[in-house]
DNA sequence: AATGAATGAGCCTTCATTCAT
DNA sequence: GATGAATGAAGGCTCATTCAT
């Protein structure tokens, strides 16, 4: 999106989210960001009233930006379980790793790690709406889970998924940067999807062989 | 574990691990640190030269810290891969979710979210020996896995144990204080061994159902 | 007394009075007045053009506020002189000492304690007036005093009475809350006039005994 | 006294009480505070931590430095009270109008027009001596007086000397420059001796005639 | 006639760092 | 070998003011 001239407010919401992003929030400075954004420096004071207000809503935008692209379909009423999971997984890997707004994933991952006073909200309005999908659809799929089943089992699948965004570095290291570019979200997302599924019917099945 | 009187250099690099966990690089101060290290302000210049300095010192210490304990069992030769696979992540949930030395894990962990000079270190002292020993148990169970595929079968069973360090708020957040207090280290990692079989072995056998 | 709904111009002549009494003239800010008189901040600009203006009309309106109330009574010709001190020294009291507009009294005395641009007109306007009253009463009451002796005869009496608005902290201080609630202006009055007379009677009588 | 080159912390405290009495709390800077004390920006938060604490040394050393300078004379036994009344009178107004230390005194008034947290320390310290040891000689000249009588003999005398340094620019205005500057110190003070010499006679002699 | 958006200067404070001892 | 005094740079924030409307 980042038009070159929106208004100053959010031309600053959007500066914040790159340098939250990439300093954190105590190394990021409020001069920096309104150099960025090209407004004077008393327009954070202005717009948002402080650096902490400034960074809450630099979050909220973040995940609201998020979550809009790629949107998760709406499936029809008869959609296959399984089919529904797939999509999903493409979804949030796609979100994860994709490298456009890059900030405002980096940033909601920083939140997700450190939690401020802006994590309670972003967990509200942005996380806990994702993980119900997936938990509705891990429900449909092992319908005698208990609740701390259907959570470990959400974890296993986000987990696979977040890695890629909060370890990116590492695996960047591992792997060297050549297979690291060679890695296409269409892979990842069906690597997930496949050893998912192999998890959740061995589940299905009793469990040890 | 905190002595009362080491010498001061190791006071320094203690307090340091604490407070870059607890605040981060750019929020912990030097004064601080010295502070609770209950040396003079200068000292950190005088050991160290830099701040950055003493934090690359408190991220080794961190992951020297972290590796020792607990440590990876030495299998003797014949040790079935599924059986050190389950003592793998066993070992690894250990050390991301038990209590011990929170500020050790919790330093690595951003140093991996967010890298600095010291990542390349712990990547090359910590990490890839932990990757080195998953990718020869996975080797193992899927002889025929080419480079890539190995790196996504680790990705998938590392993701699903750094989930719970990395996003512990947002878990705690999302279960509830209660159930997520009721998380014992042994069912975490049982699940994820199962979980983890299901998808391997899905993948042995060739894929879609 | 502050009406509700005055002009816009006179709201803010009157919450300036207010605020630069409480806060002196480089803590008060033109946003809090502006608050307080319930106009935009750019009201000020626009009214009088500048802070400092804003103050001088804070300054006038409070000195023409206080000059007429009470009022010195205005005496028949054949007034004795000694009655025209009483008088006058029981107005200059009640206008120190009572807690009616307490805010303009406040300012004339920071103004001529911290004389800025507005002081020669409060010196000029309300001041010297009041001044030239009281060295007629005191030029009848020793006719051969020279300029200087009469001044010094006003300072003596002056002084006696504005230590109670200039001082008051202080004297409530000394002589604790209760015996300072307990002063009345009657008795105030009362003895500044009876040490007057007995101060300007000796020297009259010559001097040293 | 105002060496010119003493301690830091000391060139800090004299800068303070000249800026501070210039231009009053809000309006002093520390910025300028140490650009005349020769010193960094940081001494001010080195040294006292605070602007504010800062103000508050600067208050007791300027009531230190007044109180010195001159001393109140140690008077033999038997000095009769009148004389050490004129000695009381000839003492205090030195320390108002002499120009030596003008910050100092000037500071102080400010303080007790306007009290700050310094005040509660600055009576205790400094005022109450001296007014216990007015307030002695008038009980000798007095012995019938009660309390509150002898507070008010107290504030007339002490009100005819703080005029002198409390309006200053109003006393200049009204007599004119040249009268103003033609005042002498001891001209001032045997007036104010006199005058109230006749004030508590007059009352002792049983008011009005 | 009167305003709300926006500004640049300056505020106090804290920081990591160094120097003389 | 180790320290306390002192520094310069930069931090977040508030201020009086202006400009387009």
């Amino acid at each position: 999106m980042a038009a070159i001239a929106e208004s100053p407010r959010d031309r600053l919401t959007e500066a914040a989210q790159e340098i939250f992003a990439e300093r954190g929030y105590a190394a990021a400075s409020v001069r920096d960001i309104c150099k960025r954004a090209a407004v004077n420096v008393a327009a954070v004071n202005y717009y948002f009233g402080d650096k902490e207000r400034l960074y809450v809503e630099a979050v909220k935008a973040a995940h609201s930006c998020i979550s809009d692209e790629p949107p998760m379909p709406e499936w029809s009423p008869g959609t296959p379980p399984w089919d529904r999971l797939r999509d999903f997984i493409r979804v949030m890997v796609t979100r994860m790793v994709r490298e456009t707004n890059p900030h405002a994933t980096h940033l909601i991952m920083r939140e997700m790690a450190q939690p401020t006073a802006a994590c309670i909200e972003v967990v509200r309005d942005y996380i806990r709406p994702s993980a119900e999908v997936l938990r509705g659809i891990l429900k449909e799929l092992c319908p005698q889970c208990d609740d701390e089943e259907s959570y470990l089992l959400g974890f296993s699948i986000m987990g696979q998924v977040l890695i890629y965004k909060q370890s990116r570095p590492v695996i960047r290291l591992l792997m060297g940067q050549e297979a690291f570019d060679a890695l296409e979200v269409e892979r990842i997302a069906r690597h997930i999807y496949e050893f998912s599924r192999g998890g959740i019917e061995r589940r299905q099945a009793g469990g040890r062989a």
